[in-house]
DNA sequence: CGGCGACTTGGACAGTGTCCAAAGCTGGAG
DNA sequence: CTCCAGCTTTGGACACTGTCCAAGTCGCCG
């Protein structure tokens, strides 16, 4: 499971660049929530002429094929989660836009019929928002409130 | 509960400017979810000189306030969603963007607290990904498969 | 009515992501 | 093994979203 993200690849009729493969190594290898910019510094680390462009149209194509999923958290960045695997939902920070997994089995209730206004539905992402320990902390010193 | 909103700014020490009011009605005559930049588009319609900074900080503001929701879901830009009462959920087309709202007293369970990973939460927002009717039928086009 | 200070302005700026023509490289055919 | 078609990458320009700031404006209180 961890490395035959390149068969999967070429079994599709993508072609094995060294590009691919050293994006799929940074993504295999970190298990946080990294944006395009991270993936390409990450990737530059070892294949340093790796441009932009193609660290964002790959990471595309991943998340097309299921290999990575596109988190649309409040950042300003997307974020590429490689844990796909156990589909989990996520824990947002509003102020520092820090991300954590929610491990249990929690999960979104299936929407009725009624409610699908036209669409055909793949998929149920919950966020949790909320402030983190580290932001709560500093706010206290901020907002003292003796 | 239509007006009022001007009410329920000067009585937090908030002071009643055009702009703010413009923002406002913009806000409240629309249910639909508007971009930061469609909202100043409609704004500069009745005010013309008012700028773009002024929209986003007013848009924050409110947001802050609680006035208005601010959405992140897939597309480039923030969506603000002037419905704050009835709290609910939203379905989102991951080709092209639209967003319908869940009107159902559909609602994310509650996470138990080992898994808060110290944060304090504030609210949970489900968002349904899938794709629109529009999106189905052009892409039965580009893919006769026949 | 006058002044304080919150608010707005407009333009510069930073970050994210897309697009495109040209050059490079993969993988299959011969 | 070599060659070629065409899929990929490159790098730079570009569009868009959102932030920041100094200067000027104007709402509100006295």
């Amino acid at each position: 499971m961890s490395a035959p993200l390149v068969d999967r690849l070429r079994d599709r009729g993508y072609r094995l660049t060294a590009q691919r493969r050293v994006v799929a190594e940074v993504l295999a290898g970190d298990n946080t929530h990294l944006s395009a910019d991270e993936v390409h510094t990450r990737a530059a680390a070892v294949l340093p002429e790796i441009s932009r462009a193609t660290v964002y149209s790959t990471l595309q194509q991943f998340s097309a094929l299921g290999e990575v999923r596109e988190l649309a958290l409040g950042g300003a960045a997307k974020l590429y989660d490689p844990n796909v695997e156990p589909r989990h939902h996520h824990l947002v920070c509003d102020r520092c836009d820090a991300v954590y997994d929610v491990a249990r089995g929690v999960d979104a209730p299936d929407l009725p019929a009624q409610e699908h206004h036209g669409m055909v539905l793949d998929a149920a992402e919950i966020i949790y928002h909320g402030v983190c320990a580290a932001c709560a902390d500093t706010a206290v010193i901020a907002d003292p409130e003796e």
